[in-house]
DNA sequence: CTTTAAACTTGTCGCGCGTAAAATTTTAAT
DNA sequence: ATTAAAATTTTACGCGCGACAAGTTTAAAG
C-alpha cells in the first residue's frame, strides 16, 4: 500500500504495466496468465491494494463465483457446524459462499431461493426443509440453478443428493441395544419435519424384525423445530402412559433425545447403560451437545466432514460442466456408533 | 406472469407505461412516486415478474441496501438465535442482510470485514471476537462503514454498542444465591474469549463484597470456543482439588455451566436447589438449551429481543444520517433471573 | 381559471468490468 | 533459424442501472 488509491481496473492495469483485459483474466483465474505476468500483477497488487468491484464483475459474467448455502434451521448447531464446514471448503476453492437459513418457514425458504436467483450463483448447496418445502418452487429453482441437495432428500430434485444412510443408523443402534440389553422402542415425532425420520423409523422396524423382535413405535405430537421441547413433553406423556414395553428407547434424533433425558430427570428416572438404571436412551446424529448431556448420550455419529466434502465436490463437478443432470447421483454415508453413558 | 420475460428496466418501463427513471425511483423507494404511478407499476409487476438486476443497482449507488451481520461463533445457538432476530428485522425494513461468522478466528474476522467492504453495505452489525479481534483492523473498518457493535464491546469502536449489563447479571444471581443458600464461587475461563466475562467477574466480586462475603474466583485453563469441554474439564479438576469453598457455583456463562453439570454427573454429585443436593450450579445467558439440561439450569436471561431490536434501530439511525459519530452511544440492558432446578 | 410546485418524461452520460475480434508479441518446438 | 502455438495488447462494444438536466404534464392551491 505504497502508492495512492486505485479506483478501477484501468488504473490498476496501468500501474502494473499490463493491459486491462489480461488483468481481468487474471482475476477470473490467476493461472490463466503467464507466470511472469502473474508475478507482475501480484507485485502491483501488494503495492497498490486494489480489489475489483464485485458488482461490476458479476453484472456481466454469466457465471459468478457466488455459492449459496441454504440450511433449514441455523439455530440447530448441527446445521451451523455443517454450514461452517461447507463454507470453508467453498472459500478454499476460491468461491464466495453466502449462508442462508430458512428458519423452518416455507415462505422464507422460497424467498431465499428467489433472492438467490438474482445473485446468479455458480451453484447452490441446499438442505431443504423437507416435508415443509414448496416442492414446486424447489424443483423450478433446481432446473435453473445447479443445485446439490444435502441432509434432507427430495426425490428427483437437484443434480445430486448427499446425506446419511439413515436406515443403517437405526439398524446399527438397534443391533447394539439388543446385543447389550432389551430391544428398544422407537421415539419420534408423529409428523416428522425431516424425511430422514421416516427412513430411520423404517430402518428401526426392519432391524427389529430381522432380530425377531416386535417393533414398538411411539409417535408424539408436535410441530416445528423445537425438538427438545417436543421430545420432553412427548416423553413425559409417553412415560406416564406406559408406552414403552422395555427399558430401552431409541430416539429419532439427538435433539428429541435431549428432551427425553430432561423428561426422565423430571420423573426421577435414572438413565444409563448400567444395570441398576431404570431406562436406556439413545439418539441419532451425534449432535455437538450430546457429549455434555447428563448422562452423556449414546448415539450414531453423522460423518459431518465426509458429507460436506462430498456435497461441495459434487457441486463443483456440476458447476464445471460434468453433466449429471440425467444421472442424478445419490451418495449416502454410514454412521458410526458412539457409545457413551446413556445406553 | 402472463407476459414474456422482461430483461431490463427499460423493457419493464415500456410495458408498465412509465418512464425508466420513474421506475428506477420506485424501486429505490416505492413511496417516492405518485400513488397512481405506483399502482400502475405494481400491476405490471404482477403481470410480468421483473426484478431489477441487483449487481447493476449496487454498482452505481453510493449506499446499497446491504447490511452485514457478523457474529463470532455461529455454532453457538445464542448467536444463531440473535442473528436470526436481527436478520428478520433488517428484511422487514427493506434491507438485504448477509450473515457471517468469524468462527472464532481473527483472520476470518478480518477477511469478513474486508469482503464486507467491497459489498458497500449501508451498515454493519458486528459482534466482534473481542479479545481475539484485530483491534486496528476493526477500528479502521468502523471508520469507513457505519457499524454498530453488539454483544461484545470494544472501547470507542463503532458508532454505538448494544449489549447486556453484565455486572448486573452477576449481581442479580449472587443476590439470589446468597438469599437462598450459601454464597457462590465464580467459575470462569482464565483468559476469557469474551470481554463480557471480565465484567461479570467484577460484578460478582462487587456483589459478594456488598453482601459481606469473600469472593472466590475459580479460573480454569482453556482456549477457543469449546466452552462445554473447557467447563467440564475445568470443573473436574476444580472439584477434585476442592477449589469451591461452598456448595454454590456461579458460572460465567451457560455453556461453561453445561460443561460443569456434565462434570458433576461424572463425579456423581447431585446438582440442585434442593437441600439434599450436594451442589448448586447457576449460569448466565439463558442459552437456548439451558431449559433441557439435567437438572434444568438456573440462569440470567439475556433480553435477545430487546438487544437485537435496539441494535438494528440504532444502526438505522446512523445509516439515515443521524450523526452519532462523536457521541458514541452505549446501551446496556438488564438480565432477568430465570429460576429452574439447578440452583 | 390561474398559479405553482410536485411529479413525470426525454435524453444523455457514466460506472467498472466482461467479452470478443484482430493485430502483435512472446514462447516453445522443430 | 524457422514455424507454430500460446499469450498478450489494442480496440471497441455492451451490460443494466444511477444520476442529472431540461422540458412537459399533473394535481393541488389560490
Amino acid at each position: 500500500m505504497t502508492g495512492g488509491k486505485i479506483k478501477n481496473m484501468e488504473e490498476f492495469a496501468a500501474v502494473s504495466g499490463i493491459s486491462r483485459p489480461t488483468v481481468s483474466k487474471y482475476f477470473h483465474d490467476p493461472d490463466s496468465v503467464r507466470r511472469s505476468t502473474r508475478r507482475r500483477i501480484e507485485e502491483a497488487l501488494e503495492r497498490y491494494e486494489y480489489r475489483p468491484n464485485i458488482f461490476a464483475m458479476n453484472q456481466n459474467r454469466k457465471l459468478t463465483k457466488n455459492i449459496g448455502i441454504v440450511v433449514p434451521f441455523l439455530a440447530d448447531p448441527f446445521f451451523a457446524e455443517i454450514a461452517r464446514n461447507i463454507e470453508q471448503r467453498c472459500i478454499d476453492a476460491g468461491y464466495r459462499p453466502t449462508l442462508f437459513s430458512s428458519h423452518g418457514h416455507q415462505d422464507l425458504e422460497n424467498d431465499i431461493l428467489e433472492s438467490l436467483r438474482s445473485l446468479k450463483p455458480a451453484g447452490v448447496l441446499l438442505a431443504p426443509l423437507g416435508r415443509a418445502s414448496d416442492h414446486l418452487a424447489v424443483e423450478k429453482f433446481c432446473r435453473d440453478v445447479p443445485t446439490v441437495l444435502f441432509d434432507s432428500n427430495i426425490d428427483h430434485m437437484g443434480h445430486a443428493f448427499i446425506g446419511s444412510d439413515n436406515p443403517q443408523f437405526a439398524k446399527l443402534m438397534v443391533d447394539y441395544l439388543c446385543r447389550t440389553g432389551e430391544p428398544p422402542s422407537f421415539f419420534e415425532m408423529k409428523n416428522p419435519t425431516n424425511p430422514n425420520a421416516n427412513k430411520r423409523r423404517q430402518g428401526y422396524i426392519q432391524a427389529m424384525e430381522d432380530l425377531g423382535h416386535t417393533p414398538n413405535v411411539v409417535s408424539v405430537n408436535g410441530l416445528g423445530w423445537s425438538f427438545e421441547e417436543i421430545g420432553r413433553e412427548g416423553a413425559v406423556q409417553a412415560l406416564d402412559s406406559g408406552a414403552f414395553k422395555t427399558n430401552s428407547v431409541l430416539c429419532s434424533n439427538d435433539r428429541l433425545a435431549i428432551g427425553f433425558l430432561a423428561a426422565c430427570y423430571e420423573r426421577g428416572l435414572s438413565v444409563g447403560a448400567d444395570p441398576d438404571c431404570s431406562i436406556r436412551v439413545a439418539g441419532q446424529d451425534d449432535h455437538p451437545f450430546s457429549r455434555y448431556t447428563c448422562p452423556s448420550l449414546t448415539t450414531i455419529a453423522q460423518d459431518y466432514d465426509t458429507i460436506s466434502r462430498h456435497a461441495v465436490e459434487t457441486l463443483f463437478r456440476v458447476v464445471n460442466g460434468e453433466d449429471l443432470k440425467e444421472l442424478r447421483e445419490t451418495n449416502l454415508f454410514e454412521g458410526r456408533l458412539v457409545m457413551r453413558a446413556s445406553a
